[in-house]
DNA sequence: CTTGATATCGAGACCGGTATCGATACCAGT
DNA sequence: ACTGGTATCGATACCGGTCTCGATATCAAG
């Protein structure tokens, strides 16, 4: 403030060239026509003739137009981005359920735009808020379980919403998932089936987790309805991670060598159980079991093999895409659906 | 279309109370004060009494109002996204980073929203276009590799921009991140110090990967600048990850038996690599080292050593961030910024 | 030549906010 | 009573597009 200079752009003299943005008028202008025409030769709605097409076409591109979504939006009362609330992008899942919506979204002129809530409901709910302010044309988030505040939010909020990786529970609109509890006693179930009869259960973040919690509850279910039960169960907090997965498993083998099936609340968390196993010279599958949940990539690479249960993240993210795209062509006609796909457990061995 | 009732919402009888978005205007009224009044009450901004404040905020309250950032933005000719472009998501590097990012803009109101490019530079390019239409207060991009007409884009976006993850080269705006040759560089004179003699290279993807390549150039260039070369290099196509190095370490080793290092194009084919090595029975690192690039969570892990270069994602993302935002205030003081970490090698042998 | 249909265009209102600036009210000082 | 300052408020013009609808031109048919 103290210095007049410095505060002033680079270029002091040449005021009247100063480098604004381009706006739809100067385009029209530079073209010879009017707003109007250029605004629908820009986006080729009809009614416009061939060489104003034309001439448009060049003015825009020589003076670099780019548009302006904002004005776009709020003048046409509908906007095209899809807002995507995920809990996390330090899990590989996600990444890979963004990566299908993308995909589904192709060609269809919209856009997604991501919120992370880090497992944090309040933070949930001020992203989804945040969002909604952005008047985006629909909303796909993570799990069924949101407090009521939020709920409320999404049922005013007059578009679609998708809801996915659970169908446990009543969606707001449409849900696209897994039954989570199915998921776990499926893999129980298959365990079972394998010979495992001295189960232990390794997870971390099951506070904040609640499709991991879900798998879980599921999991114990089915071993009590075959008259099993847990021998021992090892949580930890801090984000699921392979190292996390090493430790509780070195844990729960020091106090429970006698397991012969560890279910593990998800990939990451295996992997890391493979890995303290690999480095004790434990035999897995041989004389201990462990069983995730993902299907992870890492997986299937693995030099022992762990069962897991594939979960189809890309064609999650993609049908919730669709789910958006179509419903939104209809007047909300996407009260209700549920898409449920079944992982299939891979064991390998 | 056939059908006239299907086509209609719920409630086809009390058309007056129709769910619409409520507005500032609804707000104002019900408050008993003009629009203005209302708008500034609710950002807070000066010149509002006390029982004014009072009124709207209960106002908005029962009325569950919203917002409209696209009106905001519009009117108030700023707006608080920051738009962020990476090249892919499955990598696990770039989720840290955009992690780093959200934490960077933590409390500045700003939102971050995000592109993904797939490596592809067209992408980027309608990317970019895309995000500047929404004329965010700053960009934060991968690489300092773009064509020339997306630098013309970004030099002509007249917002701040930060190029992230590499430094060799010239930047738009500012930069953020590390020498991709000189950590290729460091990585070759740490395996030579280690006692290496017999050098592979095994990498996915080098045609997109321009970064992976620069580092590929680097370790060369310190070998030959030690009168060593490469004996081997066996690369393959496809996302790069753990399966792919895997087949990749197996197809190299079978050919050329007498390696006595791999540099790996990144921590994920370097994994591959080492659960190749555990499952063939090599001794890694006693008769075979292994490098990767990243310092990956896993690769800490591991239940063979492997060496890498840690990376520091999050702190690369929290100061792209933060450039942004500090560019933000003072008007564009930006250029030339350039911001360099050193990656420190991690071997744990 | 008139008529009607079709193609092309543009004026002006509008989307939901913010910026600006003048109006009003109230109080202290003289 | 008059002046000036401060606190509070609202009318109005935008922001950069789209939408609606009427205007004009062109051409074939009658």
């Amino acid at each position: 403030m103290t210095n007049a200079l410095s505060a002033r752009n680079h270029c002091p003299i040449d005021a009247k060239a100063m480098k604004k943005r381009k706006t739809l008028s100067d385009v029209a202008a530079a073209a010879g026509v009017s707003k109007m025409t250029a605004s629908r030769a820009l986006r080729g709605a009809g009614d416009v003739s061939k060489s104003s097409q034309e001439k448009v076409g060049r003015a825009a591109k020589e003076l670099g137009y780019v548009g302006n979504h904002l004005a776009m939006s709020l003048a046409s009362q509908r906007s095209d981005l899809i807002g995507v609330v995920v809990p996390s992008l330090m899990n590989i899942v996600f990444a890979e359920v963004l990566s299908g919506i993308a995909e589904g979204l192709e060609g269809s002129g919209m856009q997604p735009v991501f919120g992370v809530t880090d497992y944090d409901p309040d933070r949930e709910y001020e992203i989804i808020r945040n969002m909604l302010s952005w008047n985006p044309a629909g909303l796909i988030i993570t799990g069924l379980d949101q407090p009521g505040d939020t709920l409320r939010l999404l049922e005013n909020a007059d578009i679609p919403v998708v809801q996915i990786m659970d169908v446990d529970g009543t969606p707001v609109d449409a849900c696209v998932g897994l039954s989570q509890k199915a998921a776990g006693e499926a893999m129980a179930d298959a365990m079972i089936a394998k010979g495992c009869r001295r189960f232990g259960y390794v997870g971390s973040d099951l506070d904040k987790d609640t499709r991991a919690r879900k798998r879980f509850a599921g999991f114990e279910a089915a071993l009590s309805a075959k008259g099993l039960a847990l021998v021992a169960v090892q949580t930890g907090n801090g984000v699921s991670s392979v190292k996390a997965g090493r430790e509780l498993t070195a844990q729960i083998l020091q106090d429970n060598p006698e397991l012969d099936c560890i279910y593990y609340s998800n990939d990451d968390i295996a992997v890391g159980g493979a890995f303290h196993c690999i480095a004790a010279g434990i035999d897995v599958p041989g004389k201990l079991v462990l069983a995730g949940f993902n299907g992870l990539d890492l997986v299937e690479s693995l030099p022992v093999k762990i069962a897991t249960s594939r979960t189809p993240r890309r064609e999650i993210g993609k049908a919730a895409a669709e789910i958006v795209l179509t419903s939104d062509r209809d007047q909300s006609g996407t009260a209700g659906k549920r898409t449920e796909f079944r992982p299939e457990i891979a064991t390998g061995f």
